[in-house]
DNA sequence: TTTATTGTTGCGCTATTGTGCAAATATCAA
DNA sequence: TTGATATTTGCACAATAGCGCAACAATAAA
């Protein structure tokens, strides 16, 4: 794993790691369709601008996808992409391989 | 997944979640046997209380374990642990499932 | 004991982060 | 146009995090 590879991984996981925007993940995770964010304020403990700045982040990491819809920001979790990062690092970690 | 359990894992993330710790944890990934601090000062940017530090955190975090052996500390990555978690979190994540 | 080695802790500093509020922007509806 | 709704952004602030340095504690070796 390159250094740049590494901190990418750091990256994703400090985004994650963050109680809040955990909880909008999770919230994410059991919506079979995109939410906006209105709908995804009450999962966490912080007003509207909070939400938008926590979601502007999930999307930078690639974690989430935004599709504007009118004045709307519909928001998806990106499943596979999110899921196949976490499995990556713990085979690396529960076997030891470089990857 | 209670509110706990989810600052619990936000927690762990945010532990993996830097860069000097991710290192840490990655060059414990690839020693079959315990290392000591010293011996892993070299693999992160930050001086001895730095990996201190860092050891510290991931050690609370129940990410890696030591077994103090004279005046060295041998530290160990809790390898089924952490990927056990990483993949509950992606099973979640992908599937959808509440667990 | 004296000295060297390993590791931790206190201190001060700077940088980053998370937050609410208010203002701004964008879009829809009447 | 006017007003409501959805979301973002600027600002200020408090809290946290990471860092190096120096001092300390614990243990081993001479």
């Amino acid at each position: 794993m390159t250094s740049s590879e590494l901190e990418e991984l750091a990256d994703m996981l400090k985004a994650l790691g963050e109680t809040n925007r955990l909880s909008l993940v999770c919230r994410l995770c059991e919506c079979s369709v995109p939410q906006n964010a209105m709908c995804l304020c009450d999962c966490c403990s912080v007003d509207a601008s909070g939400v938008s700045r926590h979601l502007k982040i999930l999307t930078q990491e690639g974690i989430v996808s935004v599709e504007k819809r009118g004045r709307e920001r519909n928001y998806s979790l990106n499943r596979s992409h999110v899921a196949s990062r976490l499995r990556a690092l713990a085979d690396k970690i529960e076997l030891g391989q470089e990857h």
